[in-house]
DNA sequence: AGTGACTATGCTTGGCGCGCATGGATGTGG
DNA sequence: CCACATCCATGCGCGCCAAGCATAGTCACT
């Protein structure tokens, strides 16, 4: 005499569908099966839930108690399974650009010795959530704040800026550049990072911009352009530790706004370890 | 391939028990066919649930997950069934003596107005709850506060006390009486009523006590011990309007505190309906 | 009265969950 | 070192029950 998920969910379709045909076709049944699983519930539960006739159909005050707590407890289940089979999964942290500088290996040492048994994955995602949207990633590290409410954001440190310069730039072995030094020179232009938006031309006063400017997809373009000459590059000071290149020379930026690093979750947390992970990773950047 | 109930409380069982076999017997099944519930819903949710052989048994942390979930999944719908068996029976309101006084016709009325399908049920119930402590009633009408953590009250009015006196003691024709005068006459002692407590030889100073008490067990009683002359009672003005006696005169008393009448409820509700209620009451008190 | 839309019931079958018997694995005591 | 106990997994056969099919009953509308 148990009440099984089978119910709920006869009951469920059958208050949507409004009628028990309806609601037979809807489940991939037929009308004597679906109607014998209400029967049954009704008998089951010992109160009478559909008042139904040949022509008439709906739910008695019993019968909307007991759909409203049936949906919450489908709803939970599905919940609980996404989440089980979410544990076992690796938590993957989305970045599209030098994840957290030098910080990345300690926390990924803390984590590891933290949750042994929680596998994280860090993987680059070249678009302007860095996976989050997509649902490729479970958290993510970005360079700018999305304008996506589903997306939530939080500030976590901030960087110096760097140029990135050909090794055989004039500028190239300085120990700090001025903006505008690095438009006053050879006539290179500025490669700029649609997905990531570390730079841009806003960095300089109007009359001083750079003349070019160039669209890269990911940080291997961003990096090839300007070791062959073909463009400089402004970025951040995590940058410079992440992704080092023979052919390039990273030089400190002296008169540049820092750059604000922030971590970033989707409002609807796709893995059970989201708000752990967050919070080691607070603990990793202010520790 | 869905998950069901019978396979969250399998694990529920297993985790419980410490082992498959000791789970069975708890579910009165045998061993290899809750072995093989298990592994079903392992493989329905597609991730290894527990750590098991021949000589040890482990949750994985999925199977924590899913557990906690589970046990959160069936205790709703345990409660969705109460809930659904409730909402078609009696709201019982208890009470033990006037219930609301000259307020009880308007409070049926309106209720049964706002809620015609939500039947209400008024029952004496002769002890200190007034059946909420049993069990036996949703909501009650009390005139002292119980001293149980499992009841909450809240102040609903105050009446003036009346005195219950036989038809023929001196005092019956009087408009008002003082509580001096009850005991100054002839020597009768006063009707007491444990389980109301609207009366106590507290309300004289110690030197003008009844000399005599009697104790009732309800209202009933109280009357009918009144009415042939064996004792006199001190009551509230409810009292009078709801419970008139032929042999019985009801006297307001000038000097005698107010008397508070409380509404309780279970901190627990019994019935779907209970916060409806409840502020219907407040409505016709108030109103 | 005929028709169409809907629910309820009798009958039958197929799937599956259960019990029984047994095998394999592992730790324990003589 | 070998019986022994304990526990989980698997093969097999049975019985229950939920689903499908066919059909009857009910009601409103023409």
């Amino acid at each position: 005499m148990d009440v099984e998920l089978r119910h709920l969910k006869a009951l469920a379709a059958i208050a949507e569908a409004g009628t028990v045909t309806a609601a037979a076709a809807r489940l991939h049944m037929t009308q004597p099966a679906l109607s014998r699983t209400l029967a049954q519930l009704e008998t089951r539960v010992g109160v009478r839930l559909v008042d139904r006739s040949s022509r008439h159909l709906a739910l008695t005050p019993a019968g909307t108690t007991l759909l409203g707590h049936g949906q919450a407890i489908l709803a939970h289940l599905d919940a609980a399974l996404a989440d089980t089979r979410a544990v076992s999964r690796p938590l993957r942290l989305g970045y599209t650009c030098a994840v957290l500088g030098q910080q990345t290996v300690p926390l990924l040492r803390s984590w590891r010795r933290a949750h042994p048994h929680a596998p994280l994955e860090v993987v680059r995602q070249d678009n302007r959530t860095a996976g989050l949207a997509t649902g490729d990633t479970d958290v993510a590290v970005l360079r700018t704040v999305p304008d996506d409410p589903r997306i939530r954001t939080e500030a976590l440190y901030t960087e110096d800026r760097v140029a990135a310069l050909p090794d055989d730039h004039p500028l190239a072995d300085r120990d700090r550049v001025r903006l505008a030094d690095l438009t006053a020179g050879p006539d290179l232009p500025l490669a700029l990072w649609p997905d990531t938006g570390t730079a841009s031309v806003d960095l300089w006063p109007p009359a001083r911009r750079p003349a070019r400017t160039v669209d890269v997809r990911n940080v291997d373009e961003w990096l090839n352009l300007i070791a062959t000459g073909g463009a400089f590059g402004v970025g951040a000071a995590g940058t410079a530790e992440s992704h080092g290149h023979p052919g390039v020379r990273f030089v400190p930026v002296a008169d540049a706004p820092a750059a604000t690093v922030y971590l970033a979750r989707p409002a609807h947390p796709t893995h059970p370890h989201t708000d752990a992970f967050l919070a080691a990773v607070r603990d990793v950047v202010s520790g």
